[in-house]
RNA sequence: GGGCCCGUAGCUCAAUGGACAGAGCAACGGCCUUCUAAGUCGUAGGCUGAGGGUUCGAAUCCCUCCGGGCCCGCCA
């Protein structure tokens, strides 16, 4: 609410020293105000003078001083303003305009931190997408994560958001599912099938064979080969599907809609995208196969779109699946892909753009691979081979939040490295604890308080359930004057900075912000605690560092709440 | 070879083109009759891979080089 604030003021008074003529009316830059590094120099700061030099042709700290003359700020909320550096204006906050943040975050409650740079578009997120071939891996965990948060983000910012899954259920890889399924039910019997090229070797493989033996027994081996296929497909895909719900379920994500991948070449989506691309003669016949002229849209090379035994590539289908996005009213595309998937983006979005799709609808959000470590050593996954660690194993061994917190951390465009070993024996150096210490602290004070002679008479009972321990009326009566020290004025200005921190990470897609801020509002708190005793004989600093604590725990909470992770009272 | 991503403290990573580049872990030294020590304070640690450029200002943008990852399939 500062910035913004500061912005507005900002621009009239520049606005004010242009009609004055004690600036040349030049175009104004769009004004940006930031927290110095470290607080060292002020407040806030804006870079304004120096982006007004070049234009304006004057010096910046003389246009500088122009616009501090024109500035009209009232004195409650700004006590000094001074111009420094290069040309920088900087401003010091009067502690009244501190105090307000809190009955400003009271009344905003869960909401506080909200913008509505949406308008309520709508959006799709599609992420995960994990081939329905085995379990979820430690891959689509980070997928998860990055995909979930961001939907949450821009659900915050304002947008209507809806969370997707594609379910690759028709293509040859569940086919292969199928197959390595038979081999093992044939083998229960004594009898040779041989395993497909591209089969599945996990154990997982042998256990959906077991389950169909012990269903039906062998009354499979005398069936149509084509039948005992397909059923085994249907099977597979079915509890597969439920095993994946189940962990990303525990995993604390949620979809609104599972696309299935069939169902578009059943309505004959694909052919009529097929066609569609035919009628724009950009596919040619070649050694059999059909290709798509992909070169018209920036990939190096063409592709085959359609296989000379007829099956269409994956792409193919992801062609029609974004369609029909479209389709459905969404305005923004995100889809959240391992950057294996490079190659398919100038295929997706130049098979859209032939069709007429302005592709900078659909955003490709790539993030770098997860590698998992051992003891030092790195260990490539591969689902073929039956190599990899599930997501349900590692939320076995480290946990949910923790699991999600690390996720979480890390800038998508960088490879990570999951030290496994490090996962499952850390339990105190692992970041999330920091920050839900935090939390369960305060927790602890607001109990404490019902035991405490004056805090006793302050707070509402609705504390031991968790809720919120004061209303908006004590609020406003509260003098919150008493806040002064070094500490709590640290503490306030975290607490402002959520909005921004919200609206960068969400515009610029980088959920990891969330958890750098989490970190530095729960120090700020941990250092407060340290120095400053919320219960004491002092009424009104009592209620006033309890107004304080309390606004802190919400913003952690409603901080935790984005990147999905919990914000236990207890520890 | 071509395309994309990355290179920041011993290790893992932060850092809206802004002022003295910050945390955690690891190392060393302090702080618990007081609301949770899973905390806190201090010391030490850096030519932001190298070199050019753009800019009033570059870890951030551009170019070259070095090093690493991913992709370049009628797999997904």
């Amino acid at each position: 609410m500062f910035r913004a604030a500061l912005r507005q003021y900002l621009e009239e008074a520049a606005k004010r020293a242009v009609t004055d003529g004690a600036l040349p009316d030049v175009p104004l830059p769009s004004v940006e105000v930031d927290v110095p590094r470290g607080r060292r120099h002020a407040d806030y700061a804006t870079n304004l003078p120096l982006a007004l030099a070049r234009t304006a042709g004057r010096p910046p700290r003389e246009i500088a001083q122009a616009i501090v003359d024109a500035l009209e700020i009232p004195p409650q909320q700004v006590a000094r303003v001074e111009i420094a550096g290069a040309g920088f204006i900087n401003f010091f906050l009067a502690p009244a305009w501190l105090h307000d943040l809190l009955r400003h975050i009271y009344s905003a409650g869960d909401t506080y931190g909200n913008r509505d740079l949406g308008r309520r578009r709508r959006v799709n997120v599609e992420y995960v997408s994990a081939n329905p071939t085995g379990p979820l891996h430690i891959g689509s965990g980070r997928n998860g994560v990055i995909g979930d948060v961001l939907a949450n983000l821009l659900a915050a910012l304002g947008y209507d958001v809806v969370r997707e899954y594609y379910i690759n259920d028709a293509g040859l890889l569940v086919h292969a599912l199928a197959q390595s399924v038979e081999h093992h039910y044939f083998a229960h019997f004594g009898q040779e099938k041989p395993f497909p090229e591209d089969g599945y070797r996990g154990e997982y493989v042998r256990d959906l064979a077991m389950q169909i033996v012990q269903r039906d027994g062998n009354a499979w081996l005398a069936r149509p080969e084509e039948e005992r296929l397909t059923a085994f497909r249907e099977f597979a895909l079915g509890e597969i599907l439920a095993e994946m719900r189940r962990t990303l379920e525990e995993f604390g994500i949620r979809f609104d809609v599972w696309f299935s991948e069939r169902a578009l070449y059943e309505q004959g989506a694909v052919d009529r995208a097929l066609t569609a691309l035919r009628e724009r003669g950009l596919l040619y016949e070649q050694d059999g196969a059909v290709w798509f002229r992909s070169t018209s849209f920036g990939d190096d090379k063409d592709r085959v779109i359609i296989r000379s035994n007829g099956r269409p590539m994956y792409y193919a289908a992801d062609i029609p699946y974004h369609l029909n996005k479209l389709e459905r009213g969404f305005e923004l595309l995100i889809d959240v892909w391992g950057v294996d998937h490079f190659g398919d983006v100038a295929r997706v979005k130049g098979g859209l753009a032939a069709l007429g799709v302005d592709t900078s609808r659909l955003e490709i959000l790539l993030y770098q691979h997860v590698r998992l470590r051992n003891e030092g050593e790195l260990l490539r996954m591969s689902r073929r081979r039956g190599e990899f660690v599930t997501l349900a194993d590692l939320l076995d061994a480290v946990g949910r939040d923790a699991a999600r917190y690390f996720f979480c951390m890390y800038t998508p465009s960088v490879p990570m490295d999951f030290d496994w070993q490090l996962a499952r024996e850390t339990s105190q150096d692992n970041p999330v604890y920091y920050v839900q210490y935090a939390h369960a602290r305060i927790s602890s004070i607001l109990r404490e308080t019902l035991n405490h002679p004056v805090g006793r008479a302050l707070v509402a009972p609705a504390v031991l359930a968790g809720g919120q321990p004061f209303d908006l009326a004590a609020i406003r009566d509260a003098d919150l004057s008493v806040l002064t020290h070094e500490t709590e004025i640290a503490l306030l200005h975290a607490l402002a900075e959520l909005p921004e921190v919200i609206e960068i990470a969400g515009r610029r897609r980088e959920p990891q912000r969330l958890c750098t801020y989490a970190r530095e509002l729960a120090e700020a708190f941990h250092v407060f605690y340290t120095q400053c005793r919320v219960l004491s004989d002092d009424r009104r600093l009592t209620m006033a560092r309890l107004i304080l604590t309390a606004a802190v725990r919400l913003v952690l909470r409603r901080t935790l709440g984005l990147i999905g992770v919990s914000a236990p009272d207890r520890m």
